[in-house]
DNA sequence: GGGCACATGTAAGCTGTTACATGATTAA
DNA sequence: TTAATCATGTAACAGCTTACATGTGCCC
């Protein structure tokens, strides 16, 4: 039951959203729910193939590639309800960049300034991202009944962006302090 | 080289604030790193072997249980900053309550509501644990050079959390609504 | 007819977790 | 003297990634 079957849940979800290929299914994954998850794909066939013999998908055509669509259940639907529904396996954390700035002594402020500054660039290259999702989806007339639960997750992706880079902010500032700090009295001895 | 070797990187980091234990080691990884990084404890021993056959660390004291601690030596100080330089391996996202509300419309929003206030109370938990870091960092003697890229890390957390909690209140708001939108037709027929 | 995107899979191997095994020391 | 904590490991296994293998259909 508690069998770490997040992928399943994950590919239910997306074929819950309609019929696709095995390789669209990828896609979708990737490409929608890329921001908050992410499956390899060498997980996807197996998982399909395990749903199938469950009955919680049916291919649809024939099974030759290229013609045959995956569609779900529903039993299917019902399975997810359930996946869903159980409790979220928390994920250990493994931030490098926290890991590199809370040794960054050994490091210098040089390079964490760069690190810093690397984030501040990538959160706000997501940010643009949520932004052109958000527009996408107030103008989409498809899937209306998702919607409104989709923009939480975008919500929750432009909180998390904007706290990153006003954060990078304030370390940037802040690395800048330390470096004074250090500079400071080799340039007094200096004068 | 690029040997995934987080592990190391994270040991070697504690060590380089002080010797100790393997015991100690893992409790400082748990609680200190804990907020960002963790390690799972069946690899830190490992990881400490390879280290000491390296020479990256040495194990002072007799090798029996009790009385040795392990130290970083010179040419572990250098590994430490050679890894620390390293470019960033980025995480796989595998955010688990953005994946339940993002298929939210099968879960119910009374259902979703639960779990944004399960992590907004979490969110809270964490936001009165940073405070007590920041707290202890601020008054404590030792370890001054470190302090300041620790607060750097401190101040991440915090902006997440705060981030985390505000995303939280404005999420109930839009469940809210979505319930009234679904009751508000069911209403009017009734009466 | 050559290249690219679509499509479906498999297998080796690495990483990391869990559970187990063992024993010393200390506090109640 | 029993339980808890400190301390050090190992081994089996689950999960995931990567690379590979294979083939189709379409467009230039």
């Amino acid at each position: 039951m508690a069998r770490s079957s997040q992928t399943e849940t994950a590919v239910l979800g997306a074929l819950s959203v309609e019929p696709m290929t095995g390789y669209a299914l990828r896609e979708s994954i990737r490409d929608v729910l890329g921001h908050f998850w992410s499956e390899s794909f060498g997980q996807i066939y197996p998982a399909l193939a395990e749903l199938e013999r469950q009955g919680l998908v049916r291919r649809r055509g024939s099974s030759r590639p290229g013609s045959s669509t995956f569609a779900i259940t529903a039993s299917g639907r019902a399975r997810l309800r359930q996946l869903l529904a159980q409790p979220i396996q928390p994920v250990p954390p493994r931030n490098g960049l926290m890991l590199r700035l809370f040794f960054g002594r050994h490091l210098g402020p040089e390079a964490c300034r760069s690190l810093v500054l690397e984030a501040k660039a990538d959160a706000e290259r997501r940010q643009a991202q949520y932004e052109a999702i958000r527009r996408e989806l107030e103008h989409e007339e498809n899937h209306t009944e998702d919607r409104p639960f989709r923009l939480l997750t975008v919500s929750a992706g432009e909180h998390t962006t904007r706290a990153a880079i006003a954060w990078a902010d304030e370390a940037i500032a802040a690395l800048k302090d330390i470096d004074a700090a250090n500079d400071a009295p080799e340039q007094r001895r200096r004068r």
